[in-house]
RNA sequence: CGCGGGGUGGAGCAGCCUGGUAGCUCGUUGGGCUCAUAACCCAAAGGUCGUCAGUUCAAAUCUGGCCCCCGCAA
């Protein structure tokens, strides 16, 4: 079984590393080395380098859907173009190159968050449940026939680090079985029920701003679902920007909580009132500084002479 | 040469601008107090102030090089 394999990012990397071993991988696209990093040197993508060791052929273009791609893709003479989180829309010609069809790897439940970036809205829209769905690709973006899906909880100490590790593990798992399965045609697509169709899009910078004016229920859903990117943050009124690394929803709050957008200490562990709730912030990290946990902040905040509670610097409107 | 913050006893920080006695909140160890406790009191141990060089009577502090960590940006 021939396969083209187009990834770029971590995730993609289990389900390259599984038809290197169950298919013969004759090329790899993946997008061109970009700057990266302090310095913004060229790095190159994760899936590339794991061709490269691989000794695969690795091709990097702009853009794939023109002539001389298409070209290249049709002279490998592929069974099957596998696509996991590549980063580029394919065109019909792309799709079509190969014999037995064009898959792609999707990280949610389909039809429910389609687009960039399901596994972080699964979690911030609180879903008991996402996993995996393996599919043809049409031109229309994740919209095609449902081939293979497998799911998994969303537990309460999922963070969207966790869950993409779990996800990517499980997509790699399910990308022979499909192909197998259509290559045996055991395997025939289920049309995407529209009704049920949900968006994930891309996420913005600005979502790092939490809005402490929501339930601590909702708090504990943006820290675990923006982590590691883009964050969450919340500003003092003295200017200090701080990134809540990981919390924890508690079931009422300890002490004498103040208004919402608060922090309040007690029995030496660090709280933020919300609007609805307390929200216990067990590790946070300053600007340029290492993360920390909420008594080790607390410990330097003495420190400075700091008083808590700190206000907090209004940041949405609404 | 993309912009910026930082490396000070085990942890998190202050001190640096305006050179001259090592500080704060914890932790640790020993002791005390309490019916008890996230508490309190007393005492102790523990630091080549990232590193190399320079300036100076004197450097954590000023100057230059190097190493390491981190935020932004991508």
């Amino acid at each position: 079984m021939r396969v083209v394999f187009m990834g770029t990012p971590e995730f993609a990397v289990p389900a390259l590393k599984t038809l290197l071993g169950n298919s013969q991988v004759v090329a790899v696209y993946s997008q061109p080395d970009r700057p990266v990093g302090r310095g913004l040197k060229l790095k190159a993508s994760p899936v590339k380098e794991v061709a490269l060791d691989a000794g695969v052929p690795v091709f990097t273009p702009e853009k794939v859907s023109i002539p001389e791609e298409i070209e290249r893709i049709r002279s490998f003479d592929p069974d099957f173009i596998v696509v996991v989180a590549y980063g580029q829309i394919l065109k019909l010609p792309v799709i079509e190159a190969p014999r037995f069809g064009t898959i792609n790897i999707h990280s949610s439940l389909l039809p429910r968050w389609r687009g960039a970036a399901p596994i972080q809205w699964s979690i911030l829209a609180g879903d008991a449940e996402t996993g995996i769905t393996t599919m043809k690709i049409v031109p229309k973006l994740d919209a095609g026939d449902i081939l293979l899906q497998e799911s998994t909880p969303i537990r309460m100490d999922d963070t969207a680090e966790t869950l993409h590790d779990r996800l990517s593990e499980l997509g790699a798992k399910l990308i022979v079985p499909t192909l197998k399965g259509l290559l045996e045609k055991t395997l025939s697509g289920i049309p995407q029920d529209e009704s049920k169709v949900t968006y994930a899009h891309k996420l913005q910078k600005e979502m790092e701003l939490l809005d402490w004016k929501k339930p601590a229920r909702q708090i504990d859903l943006a820290v675990r679902a923006l982590n590691p990117w883009p964050g969450t943050r919340i500003e003092t009124l003295a200017g200090i920007k701080i990134k809540i690394k990981k919390g924890r929803l508690v079931a009422f709050t300890p002490g004498r909580p103040g208004p919402a957008g608060m922090l309040h200490t007690f029995g030496g562990e660090l709280f933020l009132q919300c609007g609805q709730g307390a929200y216990q912030i067990l590790e946070l990290q300053e600007e340029g500084k290492k993360p920390v946990s909420g008594q080790d902040f607390l410990n330097g905040l003495q420190g400075r002479g700091l008083e808590m509670p700190l206000g907090l610097k209004e940041v949405f409107e609404t």
